[in-house]
RNA sequence: UGGCCUAUGGUGUAACUGGCAACACGUCGGUUUUUGGUACCGAAGAGUCUAGGUUCGAGCCCUAGUGGGCCAACCA
C-alpha cells in the first residue's frame, strides 16, 4: 500500500494547517522554555521531544530559552544542568536565550502601556488585591488605585525601578477587566519589586516582570511561530494574546500558544517542588540519584537518550490527562540495550560450585559472544576453573520438572562452558548449603562442535570462576514509591508511600573482563538484567547500577498459588457469548453492505435461540439512535419467540418495541420489524 | 455563579473527507533458543461516558447532561 498515511498529532496538524494557510517554512521556529529552578525530569523530556522534534521534522530552529524572571529561585547551577540534559538527549538548539535579556525591552513596552492607560501602579497589599480579585465564580472589583493618572503611574513606576520602594510596596498591573470570567484577566500583575541579585543581571534591576508579561513577549521578540506548553497554561492564552496585542506591530510574525497534556508516570512524582524535597531531606542522594525521574537520574541509572526519545514518541501527544505505565519506559530501555549492551556474567548471590572431576589448578580461557543480537560485536575471553560461583537461586536439591536449573542428578549447561551434573551438597551446621558438588562432561565444551556439546539440556546457568572473579558493589534499584499515584492522595503526604526497599546495595562477583569498565559503560549481566558503571566507580572499586531487570516469565509464574489449577472459567464465557455475540454483530448492522447484512441477520437468529427472555427484554430500552442494536433486538425477539413458540404479545414490552421500530424513519429497521 | 479543557480495551495513542474501531505496552498461550532474555506466531480484552438529534450510515457533526482536569501565588 502506498498510502502509508502517517497520522499527525494535533500539534503537527496545527503546523500543517498554518503552512497551508500562509506561513512559510522559514517562519517556523520553536522554543523550549525551562525555568532554571530545578532539574529537568522525564516530563520535560516530552516537552523537549515535542518542540525539538518539530524542529527536526521541519528543519526549523529551536531556541533553548531560560525563563529567568524570578531571582529568588533561580540559579546558574540549574542552567548548566539543563543545558547538559538537553544536549545529552541529542537535541541541537539554535540559540540559548534568557528572558532576562529582554528586561529593558519589556520595561520600555510597559512604559508605553502606562502612557496608553493600559497599566497602572497599585499600592495595596497582596492580600487586599487578592480579595478584590474575586473568585472563579465571583467577579472582582476595582481597587482604589485603578484610575491613577498617567503622570502619577509613570512617576511611581520609574521610582520602583530606581529602587526607592521596599518590596511589596507597589506593583504594576495591566488594566484589563476585573469581572472577566477568566481570573487571569482581572488586572494581572506585570511587575513586582524584588531587591534580589539576579544570576545574570546582578543588581541592575529591582523590579522583575511576571511570567505572563514575559513569556509571550519573549516569544514575540524571538519570533517563535508556535509556543507549545502544557495544558495548565490554557487559561493563560487569553492573556498571552492580550499582551501580544499591546506590542504587536502587524509587520512581523504573530506568535501563538498551544497546549498539550503533560506526561505523568505511575509510581513516581513529577512536581519539581516535591522532587526538591526528596533531595533536601536526603531521601535520595541528589537530583541525579538513579531512582529519581530526572533526566540526570535516568542517565545515571543507565538509560540511553535513544530509549527516552523513543519513549516520548510512543507516548504520543494529546490533550487529555494521562498516566503512563512505567512498563512502557522499561520496554523502551530494554529494547535499546538488548541491541547494544555487551553480555557478561556476574553472580550477585553466590554459592560455591565445585566440579569434582575437573583437574585442580587447571584453568581455561573460554569464548563468550559479546552480543548475540549483533554479529559484528565480537567475543571476549572468560576464565574457567574447578571452583565457580553460581547464583544461589539456580540450585535446588530437588525440584519439579518445571525447574530448569541445577538439581541433584540433573544436567544443566554452564553458559559458554560445559554441561554439568549435580552430585551432592555440603551443608553447614545450620543446614544452609555451603557447596554444591558436580561433575562435568569434558566433551561438552561450548563451541567445540562435538556431539556432546550439542546435547540438548533444558537449563543454562551463568557463573564466574572464583579465583578470577572481581568483587564489585552492585546497587539494585526498585521503584521509589509503592503507590501508583504517590501525590494523588490529598489527605496523605507523598512521603508516606516511599518504598523502603528502593535501594539495595550488595557485593557481587563479576568476570574479570569488567575490571577496566569505564564509568557509564552499559552491560547485560546475563540472565539478570542491564547494568551500568556508576559515577562512584573507581579503579579499585567497581560500582554498578541495575538499570532494569530482564523480563522474567519464570519469576512471574512462581508466586502462583496451586489452587486454580482447574479450568479457567469456560462456563461463564459460554453464557455471556450468546448475548454479547449478538450485541457485537448488531452494532454495525445498519451500515453493513446488503449481502453481509443478510448473513449477519441469519447469524443473529441462530444465536437468539439461546437467549433468555430477560436478555431479549434487555433490547427494549436500547437508545433510539442505536439502530443496529435495535435491529438485532428485533431479529432476536422474533427468533426467540419462534424458538420457544411464544406469541410476541405475551412478552412484556415487546409489542411497543416493535411498533416503535415500524414507525422509525430508518428503512432497514422498518423492514426487519415488519417481517 | 462562573470560565476553559477533556472523555476510545488495563495503559497510552490512532482511525485522513462520516463507511465492518487499529497500533504499541501490558496480560495469557505457543514455536525457536547455550540468557526462563531476544525473535516469531497466536489469543483474550472496547458496543468509543449518557441521552437526544442530523444521516442510508456517527467514535467522528449538532444539543443537553454526567464524569475527570485546570483557573482565586508579588511562582513559572
Amino acid at each position: 500500500m502506498s498510502d502509508t498515511h502517517k497520522s499527525l498529532n494535533f500539534l503537527e496538524q496545527i503546523v500543517e494547517d498554518d503552512l497551508a494557510n500562509g506561513y512559510t517554512r522559514e517562519q517556523l521556529r520553536f522554543r523550549f522554555p525551562p525555568e532554571p529552578n530545578g532539574y529537568l525530569h522525564i516530563g520535560h523530556c516530552k516537552a523537549i521531544g515535542i518542540s525539538f522534534g518539530l524542529g527536526e521534522k521541519y528543519d526549523a530552529p529551536v531556541n533553548l530559552r531560560f525563563d529567568d524572571t524570578n531571582p529568588a529561585k533561580e540559579e546558574q547551577e540549574y542552567v548548566d544542568a539543563i543545558k547538559e540534559d538537553v544536549a545529552w538527549l541529542g537535541y541541537k538548539w539554535d540559540q540559548v536565550c534568557f528572558s532576562s535579556d529582554y528586561f529593558q525591552q519589556l520595561y520600555d513596552w510597559a512604559v508605553e502601556m502606562i502612557k496608553d492607560g493600559k497599566a497602572y501602579v497599585d499600592s495595596q497589599s497582596s492580600e487586599v488585591m487578592a480579595e478584590q480579585k474575586g473568585t472563579p465564580t465571583q467577579p472582582g472589583v476595582a481597587g482604589p488605585y485603578r484610575d491613577r493618572s498617567v503622570e502619577e503611574n509613570l512617576d511611581l513606576f520609574e521610582r520602583m525601578k530606581a529602587g526607592e520602594f521596599k518590596e511589596g510596596a507597589h506593583v504594576l498591573r495591566a488594566k484589563i477587566d476585573m469581572a472577566d470570567p477568566n481570573m487571569l484577566m482581572r488586572d494581572p500583575l506585570m511587575y513586582r519589586i524584588l531587591h534580589k541579585d539576579h544570576h545574570r543581571t546582578g543588581n541592575t534591576w529591582c523590579i522583575y516582570p511576571m511570567y505572563d508579561w514575559t513569556h509571550g513577549e519573549s516569544d514575540y521578540i524571538e519570533q517563535i511561530s508556535h509556543s507549545l506548553c502544557s495544558l495548565e497554561f490554557k487559561p493563560h492564552r487569553k492573556l498571552y494574546d492580550w499582551f501580544l496585542d499591546q506590542v504587536y506591530t502587524g509587520k512581523d510574525l504573530r506568535t501563538k500558544q498551544r497546549e498539550f497534556a503533560r506526561l505523568n508516570l505511575n509510581y513516581t512524582i513529577m512536581s519539581k517542588r516535591k522532587l526538591l524535597r526528596l533531595v533536601e531531606e536526603g531521601v535520595v542522594s541528589g537530583w541525579d540519584d538513579p531512582r529519581m525521574p530526572t533526566i540526570s537520574g535516568l542517565r545515571r541509572r543507565g538509560y540511553t537518550p535513544m530509549a527516552l526519545r523513543k519513549f516520548v514518541e510512543t507516548v504520543g501527544v494529546a490533550k487529555r490527562e494521562n498516566v503512563i505505565d512505567v512498563s512502557l519506559l522499561e520496554f523502551n530501555i530494554r529494547q535499546d540495550l538488548n541491541k547494544t549492551a555487551t553480555r557478561v556474567m556476574a553472580v550477585l548471590d553466590p554459592v560455591k560450585l565445585v566440579i569434582t572431576n575437573y583437574p585442580e589448578g587447571k584453568e581455561e580461557q573460554l569464548l563468550a559472544d559479546n552480543n548475540p543480537e549483533d554479529s559484528n560485536s565480537g567475543t571476549h575471553e572468560v576464565p574457567f576453573s574447578r571452583e565457580l560461583y553460581i547464583e544461589r537461586e539456580d540450585f535446588k536439591e530437588e525440584a519439579s520438572n518445571k525447574y530448569f536449573r541445577l538439581t541433584l542428578g540433573k544436567e544443566v549447561r554452564l553458559k559458554n562452558a560445559y554441561i554439568i551434573k549435580g552430585e551432592s551438597v555440603v551443608k553447614d551446621a545450620s543446614g544452609a548449603i555451603k557447596e554444591i558438588h558436580c561433575t562435568y562432561d569434558p566433551e561438552s565444551r561450548s563451541g567445540s562442535g562435538t556431539e556432546a556439546s550439542k546435547r540438548n539440556v533444558k537449563g543454562t546457568l551463568h557463573w564466574v570462576s572464583i579465583q578470577h572473579a572481581v568483587k564489585a558493589e552492585v546497587r539494585l534499584y526498585d521503584r521509589l514509591f509503592n503507590n501508583e499515584s504517590p501525590d494523588g492522595h490529598p489527605e496523605k503526604d507523598f512521603m508516606e508511600f516511599l518504598n523502603p526497599e528502593s535501594l539495595k546495595v550488595i557485593t557481587g562477583y563479576v568476570e574479570p573482563f569488567l575490571a577496566n569498565a569505564k564509568v557509564g559503560d552499559r552491560f547485560q549481566f546475563q540472565r539478570l538484567g542491564y547494568f551500568n558503571v556508576d559515577l562512584d566507580s573507581t579503579a579499585d572499586k567497581l560500582v554498578f547500577n541495575r538499570t532494569v531487570g530482564l523480563r522474567d516469565s519464570w519469576a512471574k509464574q512462581k508466586p502462583k498459588p496451586q489452587q486454580n489449577q482447574g479450568q479457567p472459567k469456560p462456563q461463564q464465557q459460554q453464557q455471556a457469548s450468546a448475548l454479547s455475540t449478538i450485541n457485537k454483530l448488531g452494532k454495525k448492522l445498519a451500515n453493513l453492505p446488503e449481502e453481509k447484512r443478510i448473513a449477519t441477520i441469519a447469524d443473529i437468529e441462530k444465536h437468539a435461540a439461546n437467549l433468555s427472555e430477560e436478555e431479549v427484554k434487555g433490547f427494549f430500552n436500547t437508545a433510539a439512535k442505536k439502530v443496529g442494536t435495535r435491529m438485532a433486538g428485533i431479529v432476536s425477539l422474533y427468533a426467540f419467540a419462534k424458538a420457544h413458540s411464544k406469541e410476541i404479545s405475551s412478552i412484556d414490552g415487546a409489542e411497543e418495541f416493535v411498533q416503535k421500530a415500524l414507525e422509525d424513519k430508518n428503512e432497514l429497521l422498518q423492514e426487519v420489524a415488519s417481517r
